[in-house]
DNA sequence: CCGACTCGAATTGTATACAATAAGGATGTT
DNA sequence: AACATCCTTATTGTATACAATTCGAGTCGG
């Protein structure tokens, strides 16, 4: 990470992901080159990086702004990724080896005690998460479906509302993930791609219950300040 | 397309696309730049938006190559093809409109002009295909599935072999287009997707054993000039 | 008051020079 | 002959200057 575009890149990418920068705010290449301390080539390039990221989204004059996305756009995103990594499980399943089961299983392992932790340790929930699935995505075995799914996976919003999931959200996804599990040891694909859809499923819904909360308190919070 | 990048890019996807550079053959910045009439910033630009479409691989250490694909990957891609086009095609019939059926039915009406003509026109067929495929992915409303479809339909080892179609293939082709058409009419989102699925994996049946005999020729010329 | 137009400022596109790094071959050692 | 090491050469990364576009404010005419 010592080249200056790597650098540009997780820059800006932390700027956006953090909400430090909203989406629809404008992206100029000047402004970003000062903020991380390169000149503008790396952030042309880092900005190529994000475009196929989705996470930057450009006019047809090449001007470029934080992406924006609709609840409808959000929906299409978890639709898309539930039948991927529902794919991506089953495939898995069909080629599931002794050591995978057993990272999987340590992976788990290692996601419930950060969940019955009081209060609950949602950032190493949320890394052990992304360690599990990125394991059964591994396990799949196609190059093309990891770049399919990773520019899936990789939704802002999202992660940054995960923090609002309660506790029993949490318990309820470990528990999908040790049915997950058996349904590995069984090699049994179909059942692992229907419950990895409904385990993707359920995610959008949290996100949609917890999306509409925050929406309605910013429409609050931007009456109030207009 | 007047930009110098976009003629960079134009120009190294249509020699990788035509078989002028093999997969496996090196890209370098400079006589890419030579070769295109450009300086070396709008190949940089240009080789991104190619790996971003898988149509270039690099090495950890950023050296550029045309991308090799082997069959298994090549399987992979019909694969996810097969079910992300089979989406679509849900997707359109169950939002499909009066004007978009229209439009479907004249361009796989002259599609069939293409396929009965004497010899048929194998061009046309190839480039109205595409509308028919493209009018789909468009009815079916959803930003995020028209990029990933981008980067799974756009293959150059799959369009160059197409011209190996028989007449036979190329009707049952146009056969399968109306069934989709008539589910289509019905709105039945379930019988399009079948319909489209199948209709992509024969695709990819038809492609394996064009490939087969292709490898063997390719085999024995290799060997002859060894 | 509205719309088309113009011109200046801001922003992106391209070329080029130079710095950093990696690949490939020569050299010497075991 | 096999192997590690160094050095030369080729290739990629970065900064910067300048050209080409684009945006938007201000102006003019209707």
């Amino acid at each position: 990470m010592s080249r200056a575009s790597d650098r540009a890149y997780s820059t800006i990418r932390e700027m956006i992901m953090s909400g430090e920068l909203a989406p629809g705010d404008p992206l100029g290449e000047e402004a970003l080159a000062e903020r991380c301390g390169v000149s503008r080539t790396p952030v042309r390039d880092a900005l190529r990086r994000l475009e196929a990221d989705m996470l930057v989204s450009r006019t047809d004059t090449q001007r470029s702004f934080v992406a924006d996305w609709s609840l409808d756009d959000i929906a299409d995103v978890f639709e898309l990724r539930a039948m991927l990594e529902g794919h991506a499980a089953q495939r898995a399943a069909e080629r599931m080896d002794d050591g995978t089961l057993k990272a999987l299983r340590r992976c788990n392992s290692a996601l419930r005690d950060a969940v019955q932790a009081s209060p609950p340790d949602v950032d190493r929930f949320l890394e052990r998460n992304k360690e599990f699935h990125a394991l059964i995505i591994e396990a799949a075995g196609s190059r093309k479906l990891v770049s399919l799914l990773a520019s899936v996976i990789e939704q802002p919003v999202v992660w940054r509302t995960a923090h609002h999931y309660g506790a029993e959200e949490l318990r309820r996804s470990c528990g999908e993930h040790d049915e997950l599990l058996a349904a590995f040891a069984r090699r049994d694909g179909a059942w692992a791609n229907a419950i990895m859809s409904g385990h993707i499923r359920r995610a959008f819904h949290a996100y949609a219950d917890a999306h509409r909360g925050l929406t309605a308190i910013d429409n609050r919070a931007r009456r109030r300040t207009a």
